[in-house]
DNA sequence: TAACTATGTGAGTATATTATCACATAGTTG
DNA sequence: CAACTATGTGATAATATACTCACATAGTTA
């Protein structure tokens, strides 16, 4: 059985997986890649409306994927840690595998 | 805006993402690092009921993460690729990030 | 073949997540 | 101070996810 220290230790990395599991926060992280924008211009790149962006963008922050900074009418947005970003490409990799194996698949065809 | 190849290339990657974004899914991901193993046993080591725990497999081999083997009674889960345990790693790294900016917090105080 | 074991599935319920609209708030500028 | 802009929040409805229980299925073994 697991012990109690390892299932918070699950809890809290489900916490951070599943704040990059959704399309659009995806969309924001890899427009961030350049560095921060404000909501306003990440609401303009996704197509999405500003209060749903704005929702997605607090609940990044809350899980520790982004910090913010005000700076007048604005709050600009950034990746926390450049783990971040590896963490995307890790998934990619996973997709890649994907690719590589449904490859596979078509030549035995 | 996001034109629609990348608008795809994100849901792929919010998939993957989401099929890891579960304490649960974390844990058998986790048990699974040393080698494959039955339904049974993982239910076991996760302490949930073998129906739950068949569903979460499931989901993970359709998201790509895991694949299965039958063996006469038995169906052996494994991770599909080693990316995927590096995957856990950044997220772990997010984490360690995390502590230390707290760290830094306490320390200020 | 009958009892058994491991796994998966259907149905139902409980809960969580998402998007939207209207509105509140904070800061800016005429 | 009034009009304006960027951001965030409350309420709601739609949808997705997770868990449980009962049962179906596939393979094993007496």
């Amino acid at each position: 059985m697991i012990d109690r220290t390892k299932a918070l230790l699950f809890e809290r990395q489900a916490e951070i997986a599943k704040a990059v599991a959704h399309p659009l926060r995806i969309a924001v992280l890899d427009f961030l890649k350049d560095g921060d924008k404000c909501v306003c211009d990440i609401a303009e790149q996704i197509g999405s409306e500003r209060s749903n962006v704005s929702r997605h963008l607090t609940l990044m922050v809350r899980a520790g994927v982004l910090s913010c900074r005000k700076d007048g009418l604005k709050v600009f947005y950034t990746l926390k840690t450049p783990c971040v970003a590896d963490f995307l490409g890790c998934v990619c990799r996973v997709l890649k595998q994907q690719a590589k194996d449904n490859e596979k698949l078509l030549a035995a065809l």
